[in-house]
DNA sequence: GGCCGTCAATGACGGCGCTCAAGGTTCCAA
DNA sequence: TTGGAACCTTGAGCGCCGTCATTGACGGCC
């Protein structure tokens, strides 16, 4: 992952302060998997902006490799991360001509991106789409549970369970997995905008978490998992 | 809207304790509007249980007429509507083989219902899907923003404003529908647990916004307008 | 090494919204 | 008209979480 880091930097700061700006064209032109629809890769550093809500939303792009938030700002400077997209995710997504929601870079990533117009006149790849959607929306009613209904400590709990790999009735060696050590590439402030709290209530969720036992927290953003089921019983959804 | 009321009335109670259950197959086979997929279309009473999260998810939906509500239920009983649908809405889509969340409806509604597989295969269709699932998506991002970050007052600030027809420059005319009486099809509850709330605090918040004067409550489910710019205001979005 | 900037952890305190309880409305049926 | 059920409103009290401020850890830079 250490390869892709950087290509550009960008030029100004984004509007609400956070990070760096990656304006740049896109640059590598390549062929779509199915060789129906032309898509640019683009590698960007981490916390690197792709694109403003309100932009023009004329291309749609998928996460190739890296991790990348979408987030949507308040006039008065609050922040909620509206989603957390991994390798295959889609995103840039919009029934009106402009992106609803900002798109940062959480890690050194690797995107494809792809003229919209054109993706909308393939059935290969709208049936494609439709798959990636419907998996977006699942998470996205999960993520709306989450911020209306549960406690701060239920919040961080399901956050971390997102890092736990296998969910179910795992082998000893999985387990082992399990217990490796998760490196968020999120701060705080990250972590807080997404789960809708303030980093003091993260940092407390945090520490209670150790306390209890089920995690010891490495460094800042290194998580070692002790106690899978525990911290799965802290969720509120099991 | 008085003439879809009803057609079969629900056997059992929703696990939930809310709502009586419609379980009845679908009616109606009809064609669909493109001639390419067969729709059935069923009509539903008020408060009928369309199907329960965990159910097979070999169906997607359509909403024809009337109002639609999407929930999640927590095993404690916690409950948040995640989404609220109308006319040409889509639901039932589940990247998963059974539905993630519970549909109801709220009014007396028509619904067309598609079998999966063949939506999926149909490029025509799944166009339309697409259009339709993208500002759903974005509904839901705004959705985020409101569970994450606003305040009570905001939230249900926030709520009267999707009933409010035009959002820009209305001409005097179009001022007076807007002064006109909104009728809530939803309880304090519905109302609730879609704002992530309580009813005691909707309720409050209700009261807050008429002793401001922006509103009068004329009976419960019926709220005038009175001053649409200030309940924008109060939204927190502008 | 010393300085400083960034980020996280922790404590004190206060307020928003939840809980619990009581009373009021609305509406339907007898 | 009256009783009752369902729903809504309002108040009192409290707890979780936000706000504010301090301290500490870590890393870059001169």
């Amino acid at each position: 992952m250490k390869q892709l880091v950087e290509e550009r930097q960008g030029e100004t700061a984004s509007r609400c302060g956070h990070t760096p700006v990656l304006h740049a064209p896109p640059v590598l032109p390549v062929q779509d998997v199915d060789g129906e629809i032309e898509g640019q890769r683009v590698r960007f550093v981490q916390h690197a902006l792709i694109f403003l809500e309100g932009d023009p939303a004329d291309r749609i792009f998928q996460v190739v490799d890296g991790a990348v938030m979408l987030y949507k700002l308040l006039p008065d400077g609050r922040r909620q991360v509206v989603e957390l997209l991994g390798p295959g995710d889609i995103f840039g997504l919009s029934f009106k001509p402009v992106h609803d929601s900002s798109a940062e870079t959480l890690s050194p990533a690797l995107v494809t991106s792809y003229e919209r117009s054109a993706v909308e006149r393939s059935p290969h790849f709208l049936a494609r789409l439709n798959r990636c959607v419907q998996s977006q929306i699942c998470a996205l009613h999960e993520h709306a549970v989450l911020l209306g209904r549960k406690s701060a400590l239920e919040r961080v709990a399901s956050f971390l369970m997102r890092f736990v790999p296998l969910h179910t009735c795992p082998t000893h060696q999985d387990r082992e997995q399990m217990l490796a050590t998760v490196r968020l590439t999120m701060t705080r402030q990250e972590i807080a905008d997404y789960l809708g709290l303030t980093i003091e209530t993260v940092s407390r969720a945090f520490s209670e978490l150790r306390r209890r036992g089920v995690v010891s927290i490495e460094k800042q953003d290194e998580v070692k998992i002790n106690h899978v089921c525990g911290i799965c019983r802290l969720t509120g959804t099991h």
